[in-house]
DNA sequence: TTGGCTGCAAATATTTTGCACTGGC
DNA sequence: GCCAGTGCAAAATATTTGCAGCCAA
């Protein structure tokens, strides 16, 4: 909960109006573990307030995206999922059959980013580590 | 050229039919390693087909990607990529600014899906790994 | 000859954008 | 009260699909 009143106190600060709307999906973005789409938030935002838009959601996650607080994984077959617990570049691990996403523990592999300057002379800003598989859940429904 | 030919002996086995235009596309796909898009094929096949389609690319390379021989970068933003020289995972460098990408010199992450599986239970498939920066040309250009 | 392939157009899906109205400050 | 934010609808983008005509086998 310290992340959401952080990241709400750097919108203040930067004279963003506080609205309820944002506020719902500012705390969904923080705390969930899920790794949500546009679609999944707007669906739990729409239990609050039944009268809402995509527009908003999109607008609120880009805003967060922009203070560098979200993470966006995009996908070009699904939904972009986005990872505001962890805003910064570690490996996921995603189900092909589910579409759940979680992190798995994993040595960092930050190291390589610095190799790969060495030796390529791009100046790498971020990285993206995905694993695709079937979850065990998925591989018991056979 | 060895690669072209055999997948072309596949196709042909499975019953596809040889066009010219699969011909081309199909050069195109494991000959670049410019890790070309749909347009890029598309451009480039239009000079020898003036009259061409999107349509037939597409499904030209859908086909080639159900053979198991061509891996698909799917990008959120910008379109998709095709690796038809390397097939399989392997990591990748991306230009944010030209959007080139190129394949680094990177010790294989390969056990790492091993060391997942153990952990998680999940039945990896494949991954992913892409690094992002800017590229020493567009550095240059500052 | 014939059914798979092509090319055109329309459909799909996701995200972005324009704009009038509303409400946070 | 002002103007950023919301919600609706339309636009934009990339890819897929339907279908009539064509051509590889």
């Amino acid at each position: 909960m310290n992340r959401y009143n952080q990241i709400l106190a750097k919108l203040k600060e930067r004279g963003h109006r506080i609205t309820p709307q944002r506020l719902s999906i500012l705390k969904i973005l923080v705390t969930s573990d899920k790794h949500p789409s546009a679609e999944m938030i707007y669906d739990q935002i729409k239990r609050k307030f039944p009268v809402t838009s995509f527009a908003t959601v999109y607008k609120t996650i880009g805003l967060v995206k922009e203070l560098g607080e979200v993470l966006e994984l995009e996908f070009s077959q699904d939904s972009n999922r986005y990872d505001g617990k962890k805003p910064y570049s570690h490996p996921h691990l995603i189900c092909t059959n589910c579409k759940k996403i979680i992190d798995p523990d994993l040595d960092t592999i930050n190291h390589l980013e610095k190799q790969i300057t060495l030796e390529t002379g791009f100046h790498i800003t971020n990285h993206r580590l995905d694993f695709f598989g079937v979850c065990p859940d998925c591989q018991a429904k056979d």
